[in-house]
DNA sequence: CCTTGACTCTGTAGCCACTCAAGGGTTTCT
DNA sequence: AGAAACCCTTGAGTGGCTACAGAGTCAAGG
């Protein structure tokens, strides 16, 4: 099958396919007489795999060791355990980041219950005190403006460390 | 005082006051004799606010915004309201598809108890198979793999609570 | 045979919010 | 005077895509 077919059956961007293939995710594909990409089954897979990997949120670079351990299967599985734990840490993680940060935006948001001029602004007053540092915890997991753990999104800001 | 005086007293790495500039998010300083940028309270000021808003994980279009509104003090405040509202949204709705996220990996943890060989492990079959497509959710809060929200971790601005 | 339109190709640039490095200039301390 | 600390600009890199531009390929219809 050709690649417009392959990301039918996968819902996958055709952009995002030969991304992964640019990145090593995917084998390179046969290519037709006209240069064609020529996908097969195992593409079909290989594909699935990976867009279900992403959608629970993992990194190219995970993905890319559970395909190293599906490809070794003399290996025990306890390192795939330990990555999947070690992901699983990251959502809590993150999920807790998130907890503090509501609580944080809540508190402000009380600060203004009706609508007065923008210079007697509660929430703007509060902005502009400050805000206790919370931990320089060092999380994977993304902030608050990205896209579902769909895989079809952008990615977010960096986070800073010191 | 100079950049890197703004960088202790603000917790902002030198490079990121440069960005903010160029982005024009902080007015342009003046330049001293030596063309090193120059900058007094006021640049103290708007720098605290910047990033006491991206500890609250928002973008730097919101921060323009409520940089806006504190500009136009005539302006009423709930438009300040509503784009709080809005982020708040957005970090709700990120947590929620977070503990979804986490119910998928700890149920896919549950495949594999002990270790076994990968050619029979539960957790790679399981990512083998399909995984319910979560909805298609507009959020602009951040994945799983993300530093903390905070941008003040090491340093640590002066600060007490929103 | 020719055209249309759907599909595909490569290559490059953009997104966000930074971060880092190269290669230089300026100031301050000893 | 020289070293160290600071500062400058420019450009590139991060992750995981997405979106173009400009070209080539292929099957169906007139």
């Amino acid at each position: 099958m050709k690649i417009g077919e392959l990301s039918r059956l996968t819902g996958t961007n055709v952009e995002t396919i030969r991304y992964y293939e640019r990145d090593g995710l995917l084998p390179i594909p046969a290519r037709s007489e006209g240069n064609y990409r020529i996908y097969g089954d195992a593409h079909v897979q290989r594909l699935s795999f990976i867009r279900r990997c992403r959608s629970l949120d993992m990194t190219l670079d995970e993905i890319r060791v559970l395909q190293h351990f599906k490809e070794s299967p003399q290996e025990n599985c306890a390192d795939v355990n330990r990555l999947l734990d070690r992901h699983i840490g990251h959502v809590a993680q993150r999920m807790q980041e998130l907890q503090e940060l509501e609580r944080q935006l809540k508190g402000l948001r009380e600060r203004c219950g009706e609508a007065r001029d923008a210079a007697h602004c509660g929430i703007l007053d509060g902005l502009s005190q400050a805000i206790v540092p919370s931990g320089k915890t060092a999380s994977h997991v993304q902030g608050a403006h990205r896209h579902a753990a769909n895989p079809n999104s952008a990615k977010g800001i960096q986070g800073n460390q010191v």
